[in-house]
DNA sequence: CTGAAAGCGCTTACAG
DNA sequence: CTGAAAGCGCTTACAG
């Protein structure tokens, strides 16, 4: 049923030349006259033909393809914020020619998943990866690296790690949170608490440590009760709330949340529990989610332009397959204020 | 810096056997002995040794990894719909062990666009591909079906094309349809507008049909200037709207969305033209879209599960890879109204 | 400017 | 049960 298909030496017969020559008219060599390139061309638009990438690939040739690799035990089907970065990554590597490979990862302790990554390396299905989603220290990540493969990195800072296909990119996590505590002093606030993210993650300490600058650059008290454990989901931010309520002496007049899908959980605990934002209490986001300013309240919180990210970290990878690592590029993008209805002045 | 790769010779070597015999051990062949395998197999392990992708296809093995190809002149990032359809595909696949190659196509008349879809099936880097958004009629995807690949087609009816290695799946937008005017039936309505869809692909024309059937079946009348042309976008929703108000003589008491997003921008025109949805008007739309719940008023609508039919339509291509295609087999996936608050009983 | 030949790393009849 | 050998379809020094 399938027509034979047409090859190099079949399109060097055709054409009256080698395949050598062949391949040199596909490959764009320079010595090849206009005349000998316009002969072979005309047989091999006439055929359509097109050479066999495994072929290539054996030969020497780059795969033209990269892994993507998402980090979430949640259902990533329904994240709209995963799904986006999915989507960006796919865009800019196709400005260049290049391919996406995504994968998504559940668990980073399930053997077969690990298995299944190195595999795709191993094999050499792609010339690089991204990594979306990781603990800052993900000892696949850094075996990878260590054999020397081309890996992006989201989110992780590890001193003194700078070998030259490591390609780290961050959000200024810091600058954040100031921003926000800058806006909630503004409005004379000074009671500020805090819902954490995945410490595991590179972004859960950072942006910790960038509230606590920021609260002390102020004079601010962080009393430890208003310092609660979560992760990046919404439900940690559920479940956050329920506990401040259950145990708090007293409650801060704002909170700031580890991303905006922690903070929706907070705010629907807040409500339930019969508490208003921002009447009662004000709320501060960090990502502006696609879902944010539909949000009830639209979500005060701090804008961080993923697009952005994913669209430098796949132009940085897609560069260092091409041209070689020479050395550690690490970038930091910035982020800024988006001030809606959460907060209210004191 | 990179280490010497190594291959399957050097296993050989290491295990005293022959590259046929570490060939057969990769492969599963049965008739090698337990004892031989296990030898083999350590030294595999030791050196975290995997084959070379590209030689086991050369080889004539397959690459197990389909494309995804969304057409959408839009910008795909951001839409919510197209990214779970994406995710969705991906962990279909994974499942099976397959790998997925996501394409975003902004226009089919682009050469450069086609050439570059072509060239993927014709280089053999996919075993497959699944087509979202195309036109009913698109003559890319009819060329790579009379080439013989095997192709996955959401939204398509074709008559007489009953290629077996076309796999065709849509949603009964017919019964859509009927549920979305049987409930507006119940509430007292009788006059009912549609916005329509892009009239290219098949449910276009397919929800239209619907609403002239279910409209006749109750005797309603069917009023020219209350059937709106449109896309499936949103922005479409709101020009319809635009259009109705400053054209028609009269307006319907419910408008039939061609789907959620449309029913965004219609039901946006209507306030900024102050008539309230459900008082003045009640708006149906289709999909439930991930925002609908959270739209106001939330949207009632008639859901259809798009995660279903990736799966069904995601198996049945590997399926098809792997065990040939012998029929022709299309399927269809049913759809449900979900009631929320933009309808109102007359 | 161009062709013959080696080589990329596998799989799989074939022969034993 | 197992090895030697052909073959998959390219690319690229090498030699002329």
């Amino acid at each position: 049923m399938k027509k034979a298909e047409i090859n190099s030496t079949e399109i060097a017969r055709l054409a009256g030349v080698s395949r050598s020559t062949v391949s040199r008219v596909i490959n764009n060599y320079p010595n090849v006259p206009a005349e000998t390139r316009e002969k072979v061309m005309k047989v091999i638009r006439q055929y359509n033909y097109y050479p066999n990438m495994s072929a290539q690939v054996l030969a020497g040739k780059k795969t033209r393809t990269i892994g993507l690799f998402l980090i979430d035990a949640g259902h990533v089907s329904s994240d709209i914020l995963t799904n986006m970065l999915i989507s960006s990554v796919i865009e800019n590597a196709s400005a260049y020619g290049y391919y996406v490979l995504t994968n998504i990862i559940r668990n980073t302790q399930d053997q077969d998943a690990v298995r299944s990554v190195k595999e795709i390396f191993y094999q050499r299905r792609i010339d690089g990866g991204i990594f979306i989603g990781a603990a800052n220290h993900e000892p696949l990540i850094e075996e990878l690296i260590a054999e020397g493969f081309m890996i992006g990195i989201v989110d992780q800072h590890l001193p003194g790690r700078t070998e030259p296909n490591r390609i780290v990119a961050n959000f200024d996590n810091d600058r954040g949170m100031e921003l926000a505590i800058d806006y909630l002093a503004g409005l004379g606030h000074s009671k500020i608490g805090v819902i954490n993210g995945d410490m595991k993650r590179q972004s859960g300490p950072s942006k910790y440590e960038g509230y606590l600058k920021a609260m002390a650059k102020r004079g601010f008290e962080v009393r430890p009760e208003w310092v609660l454990p979560g992760d990046f989901h919404q439900e940690a931010g559920y479940q956050a709330i329920q506990k401040l309520l259950q145990s708090a002496s007293s409650l801060p007049t704002a909170i700031i949340a580890a991303n905006d899908s922690v903070a929706f959980g907070a705010i629907q605990a807040l409500h339930e529990n019969g508490l208003s934002v921002p009447r009662d209490i004000s709320v501060i986001g960090f990502d502006d989610h696609a879902l944010s300013r539909m949000h009830q309240p639209p979500l005060t919180t701090i804008r961080v332009d993923f697009m952005h990210m994913m669209n430098r970290l796949t132009g940085a990878l897609i560069k260092k397959i091409e041209q070689g690592a020479d050395r550690f590029e690490p970038f930091t993008i910035g982020c800024e204020l988006v001030v809606r209805d959460s907060c209210r002045p004191l």
